[in-house]
DNA sequence: TCCCCAAGGGTGTGTTACAACCGCTCGTGG
DNA sequence: CCACGAGCGGTTGTAACACACCCTTGGGGA
């Protein structure tokens, strides 16, 4: 009966990492504005991510302005089907009988 | 942006209600039994599915023996495959450009 | 030139909610 | 009288989210 990961099963972080895992690189801002969660908010689930290893942090200079963005992980990647696959599994216990 | 519900979000209950959902009814130890939660713990889930008006919550006597029997209500159905459709939803995130 | 403000990208605090566990209870059957 | 079914209540710990604030840079106006 293996749980579900609860680092990705907030919602937040699971669109999050759901749309990494649809694009190659996103921004801060996108994901800001994307999902409408506060900078604050946004900047911690980013950091849990991160240690969790999920997802590479990348933070380059756009002339001095900073510009951060964020890349999934192999681990991030993994964890991530995992989890789409423990989902289905939930899914299908319709079904079981009990009575 | 719709919130998934988080009275169905949390794995233990999503796992109650998916399987009430697919058997007409069934009783405390099964359920207790199946998901291996404390007594305590899967009352307590019961008890917010109730007050979500998800569950029927049916006390009967075997004899003098009490027997506890739950039945997913017709909001529970509603709520739970509205949770499926979100749950999908968030999935195909995967594909939105944010370069 | 100086001033001020906005925006990017955060940190730190506090509140609130809640899951999970434990111990207790209360009734019944053996 | 002991065990079991079923559940309640209290506690503990953690986490999400908001909010307030911070620092830096770029830009506009006088």
């Amino acid at each position: 009966m293996s749980e579900l990961d609860r680092t990705i099963h907030e919602p937040a972080r699971l669109r999050i990492l759901t749309i990494l895992s649809g694009v190659d690189v996103s921004d801060f801002n996108f994901l800001f504005s994307t999902l409408g969660l506060t900078k604050g908010n946004l900047s911690s689930h980013m950091d849990k991510l991160e240690k969790a290893g999920y997802v590479e942090v990348r933070k380059s200079f756009n002339g001095r302005v900073p510009h951060t963005e964020f890349v999934i992980t192999d681990a991030g990647r993994t964890a991530l089907s995992d989890y789409w696959r423990e989902i289905d599994a939930i899914r299908s216990l319709h079904g079981k009988g009990g009575d």
